[in-house]
DNA sequence: ATTGAGCGT
C-alpha cells in the first residue's frame, strides 16, 4: 500500500525527485515551495486517520494551533486530507521536513505549506468566518 | 462505507 500511495503521490514527492538536469532554471517546477506560512496542508492521510491523530503527531515539531481533517459536512467520512497550523512558522518548517513523505497510519503523508483558504473579503451579512489561512 | 487527486463545513 505504501507503494500504491507513493504511486498516487501529489507534487510534494516532485523535490525528492528532482535530480533532474532539466528542472534547475530552464524548467522550473510549476508548484515550487508555496509561500512560507504556518498553516500547512497534509495530503496522503489514511481515511481513518483522525484529528486527533493528526495533531498528536505534530505536536512534536511545535505548538499545533488547530489540527482538521477534511470531512464530509454530514456523512463526517474523510477526505483523506487535512490542515495542520502551527503557532510559529519555523515549528510549520520543522514539520514540514520532518513528516513530509513520511508514513502516517500506514500511508506515505505529504506536508506542505496550504495555500490561503480565502481572500479577504467583505464583512457583510451572513458572514460565516472560518479563517484558518491567516497568521 | 478504507483506499485515493487534491487545498478546508
Amino acid at each position: 500500500m505504501a507503494l500504491r500511495a507513493a504511486v498516487a503521490a501529489p507534487r510534494g514527492l516532485r523535490r525528492l525527485f528532482s535530480t533532474s538536469p532539466f528542472s534547475s532554471s530552464l524548467n522550473p517546477p510549476q508548484r515550487p515551495q508555496a509561500e512560507p506560512s504556518t498553516n500547512l496542508f497534509v495530503s496522503g492521510l489514511s481515511k481513518r486517520t483522525t484529528d486527533e491523530t493528526l495533531r498528536d503527531t505534530f505536536s512534536a515539531f511545535g505548538e499545533v494551533v488547530h489540527a482538521k481533517i477534511v470531512k464530509h459536512r454530514e456523512s463526517g467520512y474523510s477526505k483523506g486530507f487535512g490542515f495542520v497550523k502551527y503557532a510559529t512558522l519555523e515549528a510549520a518548517g520543522k514539520a514540514i521536513e520532518g513528516m513530509d513523505g513520511k508514513f502516517l497510519d500506514g500511508w506515505v503523508i505529504f506536508v506542505e505549506y496550504a495555500k490561503p483558504r480565502q481572500p479577504p473579503t467583505l464583512p457583510s451579512q451572513n458572514n460565516t468566518n472560518f479563517q484558518y489561512g491567516r497568521q
